[in-house]
RNA sequence: GGUCCCAUGGUCUAGUGGUUAGGACGCUGGCCUCUCAAGCCGGUAACACGGGUUCGAAUCCCGUUGGGACCGCCA
């Protein structure tokens, strides 16, 4: 008590700035939502400034069409930063990408004061210790090969052009506590804590690194992040102490969970936020759930605003078991949203979520030759607009198979189109044709399964370009529950 | 396997040593009603287990069990 107060005090007295930091490695997630939700309300309740920062370091799997999808899907949801890529800032660059100098920077002052060391490890090398490592039921961590090679060897190797990683050296023995506002204090005995890699051989920083610099130089306040971060915390905590910086607090939050209590993920679950605007939920009922998962009123409303939350938010409130992100309350929810609107304001609503002009565009080419009478139109271009479809079973199986072999179809289908960066119609036809040409599937069982999967009929318009325009969240969607049905279905 | 986190109905939760353990979703019975939805009234169902501490534990401590996360030149 005594300590919250003294902490209260120390609060006021520093401005908050709290970030959100997504990997732009994927389709906006409800997670990052989650995230960015809590951060956001405890950043307005103490007239902070909320971040928005691009973790791109990964130049492999980042895409600037996933950026630009994760910030569309924030700003939906009305969680409006004060300092991004986009909108700039005093402490701009956002992007990690276009901090590469700084991270290198500090990565060399750790390795002139010995806190950190180059590695020369290959990956086979890493790889192969970490799978004997598992066969040994021991656990997988760096041995310590590079960890005694000198300076100036190190030098000598690099600038030969051997390429080498940067590693932490944990000093060891030694311990590291982590004060979690919502679970008190965590311990963490160094002897279990791996060398981490900070600068890849491609001279990009990892998260970790990047994550703690930024953080410093941004002058983050509170690290307010998922449950999954706590094991590497003392990671961060070591290299705050060995630059010299003060720590952030750090707060986790807990993992959103599948029905079946795994961390929510979109084999089990919708996890994408264009599903959850193009399903039509309304982003204020969207914030409303997600506020309740983990977190209450204190008068245990259930129905509330972003205001009202801003208004009583606490993070002694919040519980720290990992709630199911329950979908039926979702809708229950959101069905309470939309009776609260007006007429005008409803028909504003579907027009924008369901009726978009972009949408009603990219429809009509694609129906006119199909129309005798103008009243058909509906009834052919039905699936462009619904969320869920009702297909029927055996217009799914293609001739002479089985719901087995149709459910084995889509789900290549699902893994292959998942992965598609860029959903266009071109992309998703040259995928589908190289599928099919891979697994030996003929093109009219595949176009015509997946066809019905993803519109319900059997007659519809070209299936790629139908696919663009339905798009990939309702698509994978659709897909999902054409497989769960034939799973379903009787023998 | 190691480390760490967690534990109130099927689900989201209230509860902070003394309550008939409350609310919400779902499911379900009824009312209303041309139907459905909404609304209203009712029902179903929980403190994982075992030890302590205490006059008294859902609440505090320990253990067990169960669930989860992490253990990458991913974040």
């Amino acid at each position: 008590m005594e300590q919250d107060r003294k902490q209260e005090m120390v609060e006021s007295r520093k401005k908050v700035r709290v970030r959100i930091a997504p990997s732009p490695t994927g389709d906006p997630h409800v997670g990052t939502a989650y995230v960015g939700l809590i951060n956001y309300v405890f950043a307005r309740q103490r007239g902070g400034k909320f971040v928005l920062r691009i973790e791109d370091t990964d130049q492999l799997r980042s895409r600037p069409e996933y950026e630009e999808a994760i910030l569309k899907s924030l700003r939906w949801l009305g969680l409006n930063w004060d300092e991004g890529p986009d909108v700039g800032g005093p402490y701009k660059p956002y992007r990690q990408s276009e901090r590469k100098e700084i991270y290198q920077k500090y990565a060399g002052a750790l390795l002139k004061d010995d806190r950190a060391y180059s590695c020369f490890c290959t990956p086979e090398r890493l790889n192969q210790m970490r799978s004997e490592q598992i066969s040994r039921k021991e656990t997988p961590g760096y041995d310590g090969l590079c960890r005694g090679i000198g300076q100036k060897e190190a030098e000598k190797r690099i600038s030969s052009g051997e390429p080498a990683v940067v590693r932490l050296r944990i000093p060891r023995p030694g311990e590291t506590v982590l004060s979690d506002r919502i679970r008190d204090e965590i311990r963490f005995d160094h002897s279990n804590i791996d060398d981490q890699v900070l600068l890849k051989s491609d001279g990009m920083p990892t998260y970790h690194l990047a994550n703690v610099v930024d953080d410093h130089l941004m002058e983050i306040t509170h690290v307010i992040r998922a449950e999954e971060w706590i094991n590497s915390t003392p990671k961060h905590l070591i290299l705050y102490r060995a630059l010299g910086w003060e720590p952030p607090e750090f707060i986790h939050l807990p993992l959103l969970r599948n029905r079946d209590g795994s961390k929510i993920s979109k084999r089990k679950n919708p996890v994408s936020l264009d599903y959850y605007r193009e399903m039509g939920f309304l982003p204020e009922a969207m914030l409303n759930f997600l506020g309740m998962l983990g977190w209450a009123m204190p008068d245990e409303r259930e129905v509330f605003s972003l205001e009202d939350m801003i208004a009583h938010f606490s993070f002694e409130r919040i519980s720290p078991a990992g709630p199911v992100f329950d979908l039926e309350k979702l809708k229950w929810l959101n069905g309470n949203y939309i009776r609260e609107l007006s007429d005008q304001e409803l028909l504003r609503r579907i027009r924008e979520q369901v009726f978009p002009e972009e949408r009603m565009n990219s429809v009509v080419p694609l129906v006119r030759e199909r129309l005798e009478m103008l009243s058909q139109y509906l009834d052919v271009a039905d699936f462009f607009f619904l969320g869920d479809i009702r297909p029927d079973l055996q217009d799914l199986i293609p001739k002479k198979k089985d719901a087995r072999e149709a459910a084995d179809i889509l789900g290549q289908c699902q893994e292959t189109l998942e992965s598609l960066v860029s959903w266009k119609t071109d992309k998703i036809e040259e995928t589908l044709r190289k599928l099919c040409e891979e697994k030996g599937y003929k093109t009219r069982d595949l176009f015509m399964t997946l066809r019905v999967a993803v519109t319900g009929k059997r007659a519809t318009p070209p299936l790629c370009e139908s696919m663009e325009v339905v798009g990939k969240a309702i698509t994978m969607a659709r897909i999902g529950r054409a497989i769960a049905a034939l799973e379903s279905a009787p023998k």
